[in-house]
DNA sequence: CTCTTCGTTCCGTCTCACGGAACTCATTGT
DNA sequence: ACAATGAGTTCCGTGAGACGGAACGAAGAG
């Protein structure tokens, strides 16, 4: 019973809803009446919300999700230095770390006239299409590369990387530059420069700027995303 | 057993853990042998994780909470105004909503050198003690404040307004005003600016900037958080 | 070496989760 | 007007599995 309910609220994803009972239930492969009688229950405990008929995820998931140790405490250190490359650039900033073969995105920063992008906290995407994913698949050792490549390579974009050898140079080239590059992997008319965070020798995560493509100059926000990468990782050597 | 399991989850505020077994199981006052066996089944699930014989809120969690829709669509909205206000005043910014006579904080900004509240992203505190809870209070309706008057005060610090006539008083001032002060109520040496966020003629949130005692001023930080505030409700206006 | 304290395993009891079926209520098509 | 569809909800008999007391093993503490 427990499986079904995290499987429901799974069913949620990406957007939280509003969902109806009976997508639910599809979604889930469970009964009507038992998707019901679940839903009334987590109704109840504020895990979910109803509104207009529909069933949206509810604050009490928000405010147990905010205080995730591993992800807070990232973030914490994190940010200052976010904000930092914020004002450096100009450009949306994220934070993500690594979830088996996806990377989550953990934190964001984006401007007024932020392009959208199909990151949102709390977002997966495969590794190997984002600026990130590829800073810590280059950084997370053997195992994991030997896994990636044991299947097909997973494509969101006409120029997301699919063949094999061409990811493995680039990712020898992201070992040597300390940097990864990205454009238009993710999504079209959007490219992006990343770096890595270590901690204890390990990636823990990565911290990119994403920009238009029309605007990107790796030159230039090269040092920017670095620095910020590396004083991330200095303040989590003293604090975690 | 639901609801034991969303027992046990709360018993991990407001940290997030580590907790050992036996505390978990005591806060909750369930049997060891029933407390384990939820948390392997949560442990499976990738709800709660186990690092050392302790356990900790897991990622599964924060992936879902990041997606919460009502939370995820006013930070996305107030996001960008905040840093506005953060480059302009270098302080840290909250946004919170209210939930019942609690303000529940949804998006912080802070510095390097930012004091250290006893705020947090997902936490909660009395509305009656902080900036962003008196203008919650102010904008809510009379029947949330017969219900704030109708049980004692609650205090933080010697200077929590304990008061029911004071705290009436300064609710009369903040309607007048659209803004709320607030020295040292919720954590000594720290005070609070704060300005209400509308959409549709209700009060949806709050923003502030807290700084040191020392450094408080007023007359500089009220143009700068009433803009900011306002820009939010426009945007609240189009997009919600 | 004994006394705690914590995590873990076991198992008999009985609760309550389960889901099929039937019902209501809009909405749509003919 | 009247079926027909598809939504949400209610009901209830069955049986899986949640429950928690008790006993066990391990690891410190004094």
């Amino acid at each position: 019973m427990l499986e079904k309910t995290w499987l429901m609220l799974d069913a949620f994803r990406p957007t939280g809803g509003p969902l109806r009972l009976v997508d639910i239930a599809h979604r889930c492969q469970l009964p009507k009446s038992t998707a019901l009688r679940l839903l009334n229950d987590l109704t109840e405990l504020g895990v979910v919300v109803r509104r207009d008929g529909r069933y949206l995820l509810g604050r009490r998931l928000f405010e147990l999700g905010s205080i995730v140790p591993l992800e807070r405490d990232l973030r914490h250190a994190a940010l200052p230095f976010m904000h930092d490359l914020f004002e450096a650039t100009r450009e949306t900033i994220h934070l993500g770390v690594r979830d088996g073969l996806d990377v989550v995105y953990v934190e964001k920063i984006r401007g007024h006239e932020s392009l959208s992008l199909p990151s949102a906290v709390g977002g997966r995407l495969p590794l190997t299409c984002t600026g990130v994913g590829k800073v810590l698949l280059a950084y997370s050792g053997q195992e994991l590369l030997d896994e990636v490549f044991s299947r097909p390579l997973r494509r969101l974009t006409p120029r997301s990387i699919v063949d094999a050898g061409r990811l493995e140079e680039e990712i020898g080239q992201i070992q040597v530059q300390g940097l990864a590059y990205e454009r238009e992997e993710a999504q079209l008319g959007n490219a992006c420069i990343a770096a890595p965070i270590f901690r204890g020798g390990r990636v823990v995560a990565a911290l990119s700027v994403s920009l238009p493509v029309a605007r990107f100059q790796p030159a230039r926000l090269a040092p920017a995303v670095k620095t910020a990468a590396l004083g991330v990782s200095r303040v989590l050597v003293k604090s975690l």
